[in-house]
DNA sequence: GAGCACTGC
């Protein structure tokens, strides 16, 4: 049934007919004759696997709908498709689009296309992405990330502006992809003239073929060197003591070439890097060895650090070489050239979600296969090279799954849910996922966004739903931001919904504690912590953003600057629905009760009350908590709402802010419905309030 | 009394 195509199948007739197609001398975008270096990019992009292609695909997608190519890295597929079908004439006048699922990405491809197409970045060739549109009325081919196109199908929802839409790196299963995926399926039985084509690495072609209609699959060869494979013959029993041996095995023994390699955290990727240095001091006749940390929270001066060159030649002659350890930003995100040595334990940290706790929280697991391939090819970019899997051969055909479990599977869909009824689909359990959600997720989500008014009892959008699903903010925060207009405090929520949504401002480096500790406590605000990040984010903005008063006071410059810029792009979506966002220059008790007030008005489903015997106790799920060490609150309050629950070695809420208990009675009935509570102090203490406030 | 894989609108 399915049609499968090699690109080989080209034939000498129409290769005849591209060659004609390369004789132009002048740009049919611009009019002009074409630069020189137009014709050297040109040579080069010849010698990509997917040229050969050209008239296949053009042909499949003349003839097909939806058309899946497979082309591992190397291929070429995410610069030269789109600029084929672009070309080809295909489309008419519409556009083409192409996704990714990373902003930088974006980004770059679309430089370097623009550059290959010679035309002016933003003019026929543009990206778009949160924070910086490179698009005009002239663009025909525009880069984007799938939140962004997902985001343009709630305003067009037949995605009227293109005739072609390529999502690319569709095997990494990112959320907004497999959303796209699904809205895509509907659109197109409506939009007869558009067409799809996914694009991906290696994937699961039969699934792929089987969601798509039986789309034909078109694949090209990538371009790498080879990578040899090592498997343990035993079962490594510690993974870290493991992988710290092969680094220096590697250093001591192997040819020159850099070392990969990967590990779950922070935390552990420090401290090999401090391992693997007293392990290489201790050898004798070596080359130089720089040991260089990645992941996402280092600072970018320090990432930039990867890319230097590897030590020089050592006093004995010895050449030396750089060992990078890295999580798994290093598989997807960073690409690092010169990498001859990857060493692969086969673990890293992913997100679970927990539906009936709902909880979502980050567990050490096994990789699969598609992510140990993904990590071996890290090897063979510039030269062939070797990849030490630190699991056996066995494990590695047994054990691993095939593929990462989807991210919609393992996450709270609550946003989902809400951009999906925004885009129309009103009937969430028959919506057509490539991996369907368990339905106790879904029903959680439409039960909490029923609390939040977001949707009414019979699971419609309400006006509030509607302007929260425009908001990009969880569905929490954008209730507190909608629910603040009223209570007129919304310069300070809008504030503190921004911090709320970036990673954590404050600092706390190992080296100095205490000091950061300090800084920290001049910006503490008695009431709790959501004050607290009010306090830092006003004092960030009085002291002009400047990054130095940031480091001075322990601030997270970068952490600060995406919420500034956060914090902008709300006000102005607020302005559209015609919310004036004010601050208030004077903020009595009363007024920070406001503030807080809209805080319960989101986070009513998560508090916490002091027992008599002295733990806190969360309302409904009834699970004992602690309050994070973190927090700014000098004292004990009864009740706290917490902005999550975190599970590390103990249970933990961080975040955390005085409340006061009327307010849950007043704000939420619905879920406050005190006859649905088990017969606890905490039900108790609320029915002697109700009464209280009936009399 | 202490920990944060990675993205994205």
């Amino acid at each position: 049934m399915n049609k499968n195509f090699d690109s080989k199948d080209t034939s000498d007739g129409r290769k005849v007919k591209r060659s004609k197609r390369e004789e132009a001398k002048v740009n049919p975008w611009t009019h002009k004759d074409y630069s020189f270096k137009y014709f050297d990019i040109l040579e080069k992009r010849k010698e990509l696997p997917v040229y050969e292609a050209y008239e296949t695909l053009i042909d499949l997608v003349k003839e097909n709908q939806i058309v899946i190519l497979q082309g591992e890295t190397g291929s070429g597929k995410t610069t030269q498709v789109p600029q084929f079908l672009l070309e080809s004439g295909i489309g008419g006048d519409k556009n083409v689009a192409c996704t990714q699922p990373r902003r930088v990405a974006a980004m770059s491809v679309a430089k370097r296309v623009a550059e290959e197409m010679d035309v002016r970045l933003g003019e026929e060739v543009g990206y778009s992405i949160r924070f910086d549109d490179k698009t005009s009325a002239k663009t025909r081919l525009k880069y984007m990330t799938d939140g962004m196109l997902l985001r343009e199908a709630m305003v067009d929802p037949l995605l009227s502006k293109y005739s072609i839409i390529c999502l690319d790196e569709a095997h990494e299963r990112i959320l907004n992809t497999d959303i796209l995926f699904g809205l895509i399926k509907e659109v197109l039985p409506n939009r007869p003239d558009l067409k799809l084509v996914v694009m991906s690495a290696t994937m699961d072609a039969d699934k792929f073929q089987k969601y798509f209609e039986g789309a034909p699959l078109l694949d090209v060869p990538g371009r790498m060197y080879p990578v040899e494979i090592f498997y343990t013959e035993e079962p490594e029993e510690d993974y870290f003591a493991g992988a710290i041996k092969t680094i220096v095995q590697i250093h001591a023994f192997e040819e020159k070439g850099d070392i990969l390699l990967f590990l779950t955290g922070e935390e552990e990727i420090e401290n090999a890097c401090a391992e693997i240095k007293d392990e290489v001091k201790k050898l004798d006749g070596v080359g130089d060895l720089s040991v260089i940390p990645l992941y996402s929270s280092l600072p970018p001066a320090m990432q930039q650090r990867i890319f230097e060159d590897p030590p020089p030649r050592n006093k004995h002659g010895i050449e030396g070489r750089k060992c990078i350890v890295s999580t798994n930003i290093a598989e997807t995100s960073l690409t690092i050239d010169g990498i001859v040595y990857v060493v692969d334990p086969g673990f890293s940290k992913q997100k679970v979600y927990n539906p009936r706790l709902r909880i979502e929280s980050l567990l050490v697991s096994p990789i699969s296969k598609a992510s140990a391939k993904q990590r071996s090819g890290r090897a063979g970019r510039t030269k062939p090279g070797k990849c030490f899997r630190l699991y056996t051969e066995h494990s590695y055909k047994k054990e691993l799954d095939n593929n990462t479990i989807p991210e919609v599977l393992r996450s709270n869909l609550g946003q989902v849910v809400l951009t999906l009824k925004k885009l129309g689909i009103d009937d969430l359990v028959h919506f057509d996922f490539m991996d369907p959600p368990a339905p106790e997720t879904l029903m959680r989500a439409l039960e909490e966004l029923n609390y939040l008014g977001a949707l009414n009892d019979e699971g419609d959008l309400t006006k509030l739903g509607d302007e929260m699903s425009q908001l990009p903010l969880d569905p929490n925060l954008a209730k507190m931001l909608l629910d603040s207009v009223e209570r007129k405090c919304s310069g300070e929520i809008c504030s503190i919904v921004s911090v709320l949504s970036v990673p954590n401002v404050f600092m706390r480096p190992k080296e100095c504690i205490k000091k950061a500790d300090i800084a920290k406590s001049k910006f503490a605000h008695p009431d709790g912590d959501h004050l607290t990040l009010l306090n830092a984010f006003e004092n960030y903005k009085y002291n002009k953003e400047d990054q130095k008063w940031c480091w001075n006071n322990f601030i997270n410059f970068r952490s600060m600057k995406s919420a500034s810029s956060i914090r902008a792009q709300l006000v102005n979506q607020m302005n559209n629905f015609g919310y004036k966002i004010e601050l208030s220059p004077k903020r009595p008790k009363e007024y920070l009760d406001r503030i807080k007030k809209s805080i319960v008005s989101a986070f009513f489903m998560q508090v916490a009350h002091q027992e008599r015997a002295g733990h806190y106790m969360t309302v409904k799920d009834n699970k004992v908590v602690l309050i994070h060490p973190s927090t700014a609150i000098d004292h004990k309050p009864e009740w706290v709402l917490y902005h999550e629950f975190i599970l590390t070695s103990k249970n933990y809420i961080r975040t955390v802010s005085e409340i006061n208990p009327k307010w849950l009675l007043e704000i939420a009935p619905d879920y406050y419905d005190l006859e649905e509570f088990s017969n606890n102090e905490i039900k108790k203490k609320l029915l002697k309030i109700q009464k209280k406030m009936i009399s």
